[in-house]
Formats: C-alpha cells, structure tokens, sequence
DNA sequence: ATTACACGCGATGGATG
DNA sequence: ATCCATCGCGTGT
C-alpha cells in the first residue's frame, strides 16, 4: 500500500458549474504542483429554528433552490438551530442579503466555502489528500478530492519580480530573479554585443508581457514575491495587459490573474491566481512585527542587510531611470535586477517564508494573508464549538461595549541605582489558561454558576467546558519545543497567534466579543499587577512602577551587583510560589502564572510629567546589566520616538551617558547650545513625521508638518512637478524664522531659538533637575554672550 | 481583507480676562 | 496675553 500524498495549500477557488459549487486547491508537494477539486459542496447558513416561516416566507419569491434542516445544536442563547443548505454559492450570496433585510438572524453567513471546508476537516495549511487522477499537462490534477490534516514541509520555488516604468506607467522592463535564475526582460533593441546573457529585449510593450507569460511558465513559481508588489506591479501589470488586450495567464492551468479592488480603498487591492501566491515584502515583515521608521525597499535593505542605496531622492530616480532606458539600457537592467536580488535577500534573512508557512500551518490562513487574526481565531475555535453543540454568535452591531486595557501604576520619578524588572511571562494567554477564559466556558459557566471559576463584569466561566485554554496549552508546549530547537520563526508565530487571543476577543470585529471576556482578562491582570506588588513591598522592597504585566523594582540603600541578581531570583521564586497557592486555594486551580525576573538596572531614571511633580509612565531609561555587559535602555523618551530630530537624540544620548556616569554635564550643555547656534548640527536639525490623512483632511489643526508639507506641494504645484504630500505618506522639514519649511524648498533661515527652546531644553529638564541643576540657571549666564 | 487599551507631548486655536 | 481642551502622532505593553 503507498502512502496518501501530502502537500501544502497555496491556493483556494471556488467554482460554480451546471448550477453546483466545487472547491479548487492548488498543492505544492514534492512530485510537484497539484490540483484538487472537491465534489459538489454545499453553502450553509444557520438560522433559528422559530424562524424557519419567516425564512420561507422571505425565500418564497425567488425561487431559491434550497434545503432548511433541523440540527442539534443551539445558540449561545441555547435556542435550537437550522441549517439552510443551498447548492449555488451565488443563491446563497443573494440570500443573504434578503435575510438581512428581513431582519432575520443568520449565523456563520460570513464564512467563504473553501474555508469551512478546510476547517471542519481540521486541516491547517497542509494536508494529505486522495482523490481521482486526471489527465493534465505540466501538473497533477485529481477530482473527487477528500483532504485530511497532515504536516507537511514545503519547499517553494520564489520569484522575485520588479518593473521599472515611466512616470506615466508605460513600461520599461521586468526584473525577475530566483536563487537559480536571473532575467531581464526589456523593451528596445541590442545597443551593442556586450549585453550580459540573462537580458532579453523586446520590440514593445506588448510583447513584454507575452514574454512575461513565457518566463513565468517556463520557471513555474509557487510565489511571487517583491516590495509593493501587489499594489504595483502587479496592478500595472494588468493595467497594461488590458490596454494591449493581452490575457494575462500567470496562474497556473493558463489561469488568469484576477485583481480585486479593497473595499473603501482606491489605490488599495488584492491580486489571485490559481496555484500562486504573490507575497510582498511590506505586508509579510509587518505580520512578523517588524517595526522600521521606512519601509522603503532602500531604508529596510540598510537596516536589515547593511546595504543598498541611502538615496531616496523620488525625482532624481525617475530622471535617471528616464535617462538609463533612452541611453543605457544594461545599466537599467542592472539596477532593475539588484532590486529583486535585494527583496530575495530580505526575505532570506529573515526567514519570512518559514514564519508565513508556520502561521499558515497554526492558524489556516493563507501564506499571502495580511492581518487576519480574527479569522485565525475562527478557523481554530469554531469546528471545535460546532462539535459541543453551539454555532458561532455575531459580532456586535454597534461595535460592542469597551474594556479595561493594562494596569499601569503611577511611578515614583527619580534617578536610583540597583532597580530590577519581573515580568510576568504572556500574561495573557497565561490568565486564560489559569481561569479558563473562553466563549463557550462563559455560556456553560452561566448555566452552572454554583462551581464555577469567577470573572470579571459578572462573568464566570465552567471548570471543564472550554477550548482556549486547551489551544493555548497546546502552543505554549510547541512554543517551548521550538525553543529548545533554536527554531526562532516558529517561537516568534506562536508567540504572536497566543498574544492575538486576548486582542481579538477584545474587538467588535470578532464574533465571540463580549465585554465580559476581555475585561475578565485585563482585570484579573490588575488584580495580579497589584497582589504581586503588595507581596514586594511586605518582602521589604520598594516597588517604583509597573504596566500591565512588569513591576520595577528599587533596592534601596547598598546593594551590590550580586545581591541585587541574588534578591531578583529569590523574588522571582517567591511570587510564583505564592501565586501557585493562591490560585490553589482560592480557585482550586492550577496555576499558570509565571514571573520572571527578566532586568537588572544598575542605573535607572524615571522621570516626571513634563512641568509637574508626578511621575511619568511608559516613559524611563537605565544602564542594564547582562553577562555580556552593560547597555543603555530607553523607553518612550525623545531618542526612540522617530518624531524628534537626530540632534534631540544624539544630545539624550550623551546626556544621559554622562549623567549615569556621574560625570559633569555643564561645559557639555553650553557647548551643544553654542554649537547648535553656529549652525554646526544644521544637519541634524530635521523633523520627520508621518501624514497619516490625505493633505486636505487637515481640517481642525494645521500641524507644523502639514503646513511643510502644503508649501511643498504649492511649489510643486507652481513648478508643474507631481504632488508629493495629497495621499499620505512622510514629511521632512526644518523649523525656520519663516515657520515650519519643506527640506526640499528650504529657503529660509534656522530658527536657532526654536531648537534650544523646543529639543534641547525639554530633554535637559527632563534629567537635570535629579542631579540638582536647572537648564535655566545655567544657560541664563550664557545669553549675554549672544 | 475588522487584534486591544493607556499614555505623553507639542502644537493649535478658540475661550477667557 | 494667558489658559485650556483638543488634535495628531508615536509609543509601551
């Protein structure tokens, strides 16, 4: 007997023929691409069983063809429910939308064929699959499919593509290249004989798209991958396949390439094509939790890899783009095939196809999916809700009724030696998994209110009926495993699927929102935030500040470095045995709660709220202490928000170095503020802020970088060049005597006075003061020099 | 093509005297 | 001229 084939899900398709709906999943396996199609499958709704006349009565008119099945199962209001089966998906759409307008409830109507397939069949990204061969060219195809979980370790073949075009979108070339292949595909003719093998010209921009459908079926990709890729190049790439009437087949089968414009959103959309995923760089590292000021293909390159053009300049690019396709054309092939080989290098180092595979194989979403926690969410609870008898409730309407975020103490400012953090350990997903937070826990747990565990906002929850907590046990014991075998992607999936349970039953977005859910979680985290503290201050220490899931606390008087490593772990040991007992105790529960002393401040600075004596929060800095030495942490302040300029940041630095240091600060101070006014940090002196809105939504507030921003584009305007700032995007402009300006259309002079006033001195009191100086009284001596 | 809330700060612009 | 609520942004967890 040979063993059932296994394969990874690249893509899903619906498909309607002769009136009946089939399913299409296009498998990557190891004897290559597979397609499978389901038999016939049908559409279903779930309605009240008191409903089923209205349900007629609604459905009566458009000679639906359609099924009403009485099911065992109920709501989370335990009324008994139907099924309303209906063959054509299309009918099913219309349906829909005539139920609403009946005010009839429907359940569950929101969830597409090719999902609940998969999950009900409990099948997450892979699977093994059997089903009845097909004659195909080039790939397996087999009908009558059935699929069933599996693991399964795909290897994919990745193509990096980019186009160069004119400003107007005509287009020049297509840079693709792969670990084993590189091409250029170029309109124009052979300048001279040295071009290098891998560029290919064509006559026009026609047939560089046919040659486009060549390479790619000659290559045969599983993915597609680039920066801003879908947005751009594959949305001009079908701009322009329409405007030459070519059929843009870079599926697989001959498949179309088919673009969906965002709901809402105009330059905003999604690309599919059977048996190929398009991934981009952006969306991918932002569904990592990669955080960079830029995300600008130069800017992430640096940051990442230490290389790549610094240069950003938008017009000098295109000029030279212009000028290479006219009268270099190999030097533009060069450069359009660095910037794929940089999007392969990216995406190497960082793994991010390992990350998006685990995703795909924890959570059933697709690789190429952005965001989509609540539909994680889903896939995971809701075959296992189907099975206990209930199907899933609605989301709120009106966006539900608001929690109660972390706990966040008021601190007690200062400049102190000898500070330790503990942090309790995915507090979260640790408090679900103690007190059995889950959605159906809370509806069982109202029927049998007698024994069970207490929540928040009169919830209480069943001892033995919940999922949640399961789940999340589940991944934490993976999440340990994939630590153990140094398996950073996997730990890095996990940890940020346990972290979204909390987020998404939290949101009006998600079905199984309720108030009393969320707030049992962020209120027990209050309540442990505050126990935890008043365990510290009876052990005889201080505690300075805390938020959410970390306490900090001060060892006052002598303590050297090993005794404040000696009293972290003694605290940390103590907590948790505490804690173990409590819970113990009062619940008759098992405690998952875990404290860990994770920090050790050797200096540490809490400041105040700026202009008064109260302490501030999420703001600090510290010296912290590791084996591998010391390194210098801030937190909130000025150097690490992205909206203050370089000389702000270098001076905290410094100052704060100094301070720590215990060195003299006041030949420094009076020797930044000369300089800054020589003009020596003009350089530095340059304010980069978002534009979160379109330019003309500034409406109640015109703040310094809008107004930069306006008299850019007023130039621009004038001078008959592209409007930069209209949709979005950021802004560099200097503070002058004239007001905020543009770098670009910088005319007037520094406004010296604004940067001493407005990014040196707000940091100098921010630390002054803690060593008994004030910025005032030694700058005042200073101002008659100028 | 729907994870959360808490917080600080500078600038703005109308209200206040 | 000064006060103060609000806006807009970026950040911590």
């Amino acid at each position: 007997m040979s063993e059932i084939p296994c394969g990874f899900i690249l893509t899903r398709h619906q498909r309607e023929i002769a009136g009946r709906s089939y399913l299409e999943y296009w498998l990557i396996t190891d004897t290559g691409p597979v397609k499978l199609t389901t038999s016939a499958q049908r559409t279903v709704y779930f309605v009240r069983q008191q409903d089923q006349i209205l349900v007629t009565e609604s459905l009566s008119n458009g000679r639906f063809d359609y099924e009403f099945k009485d099911l065992d199962l109920v709501n989370f209001e335990q009324e008994p429910i139907a099924a309303v089966y209906f063959q054509r998906s299309s009918a099913a759409y219309k349906v829909k939308g005539q139920l609403q307008h009946a005010n009839i409830l429907c359940y569950e109507d929101d969830i597409r064929l090719s999902e609940r397939f998969l999950m009900e069949r409990f099948v997450y990204g892979s699977t093994a699959f059997t089903g009845i061969p097909q004659p195909t060219q080039g790939y397996q195809s087999y009908h009558q499919a059935q699929l069933k979980p599996a693991d399964y370790v795909p290897k994919f073949k990745v193509l990096s593509l980019d186009i160069e075009c004119s400003e107007h979108g005509e287009l020049y070339s297509i840079g693709l290249a792969a670990n084993d292949y590189q091409r250029v595909l170029m309109i124009g003719t052979q300048a001279n004989d040295i071009s290098p093998d891998w560029l290919t010209f064509v006559a026009d921009e026609k047939a560089l798209l046919l040659a486009l459908l060549e390479a790619v079926r000659d290559y045969d990709p599983d993915i597609f991958i680039g920066w801003n890729v879908v947005n751009f190049d594959f949305r001009l790439l079908i701009k322009r396949a329409l405007l030459h009437r070519v059929a843009l087949t870079l599926g697989r089968g001959e498949e179309p390439i088919v673009w969906r414009d965002a709901r809402g959103e105009v330059n905003q959309g999604f690309v599919s094509l059977p048996g190929r995923l398009v991934i981009d760089g952006i969306d991918a590292l932002k569904t990592a939790t990669y955080h960079f000021d830029s995300f600008s293909l130069e800017s992430v390159a640096q940051a990442l890899l230490g290389k790549g053009k610094l240069s950003e300049d938008v017009d000098n690019r295109m000029a030279a783009i212009n000028h290479d396709f006219k009268h270099n054309k190999v030097k533009l092939a060069e450069y359009n095939l660095q910037d794929c080989a940089l999007v392969l290098e990216i995406f190497e180092h960082t793994k991010l196809l390992d990350f998006l595979t685990l995703r795909s194989q924890l959570t059933g979403l697709e690789l190429d999916r952005a965001g989509g926690s609540v539909a994680a969410f889903i896939n995971l609870y809701l075959p296992k809700l189907h099975r206990a008898g209930y199907v899933s409730p609605n989301r709120p309407g009106d966006g539900g009724l608001a929690s109660p975020g972390g706990y966040v103490m008021n601190s007690r400012p200062g400049l102190y030696r000898q500070v330790l953090v503990l942090d309790f350990k995915s507090l979260y997903p640790s408090i679900i998994r103690t007190f059995k937070i889950d959605p159906m826990g809370l509806i069982e747990g109202l029927k049998t209110p007698e024994d069970a565990i207490p929540g928040y906002k009169g919830a209480v929850f069943s001892r033995d009926k919940h999922f949640l907590p399961e789940i999340i046990t589940s991944l934490w014991q993976q999440r340990d495993e994939a630590k153990i075998n140094k398996d950073a992607a996997r730990s890095q999936a996990i940890k940020i699927l346990m972290n979204s349970f909390y987020g998404v039953l939290g949101s009006g977005g998600c079905p199984f929102y309720d108030t009393r859910l969320a707030s049992s979680i962020t209120m027990r985290g209050h309540d442990i935030m505050q126990t935890t503290a008043k365990w510290i201050i009876e052990a005889g220490y201080q505690v300075i500040y805390g938020d959410t899931d970390s306490t900090f606390v001060w060892l006052e008087g002598e303590v050297n470095d090993q005794q404040a490593q000696d009293i972290g772990k003694e605290l940390e040991r103590d907590i948790n045995r505490r804690w173990t007992a409590l819970v113990e105790q009062e619940y008759q529960l098992e405690n998952y709660l875990e404290i860990e002393f994770e920090t050790h401040f050797c200096q540490f600075l809490m400041p105040t709220i700026r202009g008064s004596e109260m302490g501030s929060k999420k703001r600090y800095a510290g010296i912290k202490k590791t084996n591998k030495g010391e390194q210098l942490i801030f937190k909130g302040l000025e150097t690490v928000r992205s909206d203050w300029t370089p000389l702000a940041k270098t001076f905290q630095h410094k100052l704060y170095t100094m301070v720590f240091a215990g060195e003299d600060v006041k030949t420094y101070l009076r020797q930044i503020i000369a300089d800054t006014r020589e003009g020596i940090f003009d350089e530095d002196l340059v304010y980069r802020k978002r534009l979160r809105r379109r330019l003309e939504q500034y409406i109640k507030n015109v703040p310094p970088h809008v107004k930069a921003a306006r008299l850019a584009d007023e130039i621009n305007q004038k001078q008959g060049k592209i409007l930069k700032y209209q949709h979005k995007g950021w802004v560099s402009y200097v503070i002058t005597l004239n007001g905020p300006e543009p770098i670009e259309y910088l005319n007037s002079k520094i406004d010296y006075d604004h940067y001493i006033e407005k990014q040196i001195r707000p940091i100098a009191e921010g630390i002054l003061p803690f060593i008994g100086l004030s910025f005032e009284e030694l700058t005042s001596s200073q101002l008659g020099l100028f």
